[in-house]
DNA sequence: ACATTTTTGTATTGAATCAATACTATAGAT
DNA sequence: ATCTATAGTATTGATTCAATACAAAAATGT
């Protein structure tokens, strides 16, 4: 019984595997480690609600503590930069610096993924696309784990206009570019479950 | 450019993230880490061409060295048999051990991800599986790296009657549960990169 | 037949991740 | 005001992991 959904946990688990392999070896020459590389690439597309240590470590699956320490290396070495928020005094806010930006742009750990993807069809991609976020909202759901997504497929991301998007859940205007950030808050509309995407 | 495929790696990566904390979890009464949990499902699903150290090494993008000594862990606890292939005597077979096999039934570190695609389509779960799998005939030959895949998707799986499979790339006669099974030298078959599958 | 090279796996050492625990500071609640 | 909850950091110790060196068997070459 379930072959299928089993091969598929072991693709993903068998790409995962290679990527993480990828990344050792993007980061090896400046002694960074794959869990550096992916801290990099979550602050790239974390969005405002979303980039602080708190859910770099829920989106690594990583206690905060363990997270905490990789985040002190990487703004000892200027990749990260971190600042006190304005409004909590308790919350730390993460972004990329230049040379971080510009080192992943160098590195392009992501390189070799974005080439073996670049002749796939859309549709199917598309497809994959939903059904792996199906199933990651069931995990996460299941797990208790927040979940994060793209605002685009948030329940509370509301469209007012042809320009302008807010943010039912925190309340705020959302502008174009942020609507393709991840947000921690992530709550899929019901529209992404169906197969029809 | 390619927002799509960027998203599509990082559901992967945020899968792969969740089940990890998954198998910490499932190997924490036991003092098992997630490699571990990892290597065993593995040989779970290895043929008898894979069931090696240094495969396995391949798999999880790892050196041989740091495998062999997770390898002593899982011996020690009686969780994996050693043996000597009588063949080649510089190769060291492996298997899941009886106890091996009942942890994980009771342990079952991939049940959160079974229930999770248990009510999903087959439909879309093969067309996944089959531009995943592309996915991974690519980045792997790309990264220079051997294969892995199940016999039967591979090119050199051939079904002589109903009955009887020949590997004839090991020249070896297959069982037909073992066509089922993990392979570190399968190539798929022109099929399999076709959108049809 | 014999030396060389390659392949497979192990042992050892040191660096780095990671969890656990304890701690500080701010926010919120009663 | 006090008490509790939340966000983050510091410290400690166990464990992974790579690198290097090593041993044994097989493959190769002359």
């Amino acid at each position: 019984m379930q072959k299928t959904p089993t091969s598929l946990l072991e693709l993903v688990s068998r790409l995962e595997n290679l990527m993480r392999a990828e990344f050792r070896r993007a980061g090896s020459g400046q002694g960074l480690q794959p869990v550096h590389i992916q801290s990099m690439l979550f602050l790239q597309q974390a969005n405002r609600f979303s980039n602080t240590p708190q859910a770099l470590a829920e989106y690594l699956g990583l206690t905060k503590g363990t997270v905490s320490q990789s985040l002190l290396l990487l703004d000892r070495r200027g990749l990260v930069e971190r600042y006190q928020d304005e409004m909590d005094k308790r919350v730390v806010r993460l972004r990329l610096s230049e040379t971080g930006e510009m080192f992943l742009r160098e590195a392009n750990p992501t390189g070799l993924w974005n080439q073996a993807t670049r002749d796939m069809s859309a549709n199917r991609i598309r497809d994959s696309v939903s059904l792996l976020r199906s199933i990651l909202h069931t995990v996460q759901g299941q797990s208790g784990k927040p979940l994060f997504g793209v605002c685009a497929a948030c329940a509370y991301c509301q469209k007012k206009s042809q320009r302008i998007t807010h943010c039912t859940w925190f309340g705020e205007r959302l502008s174009i570019p942020e609507t393709r950030k991840i947000c921690r808050e992530q709550t899929p509309k019901t529209s992404a479950l169906a197969p029809g995407d």
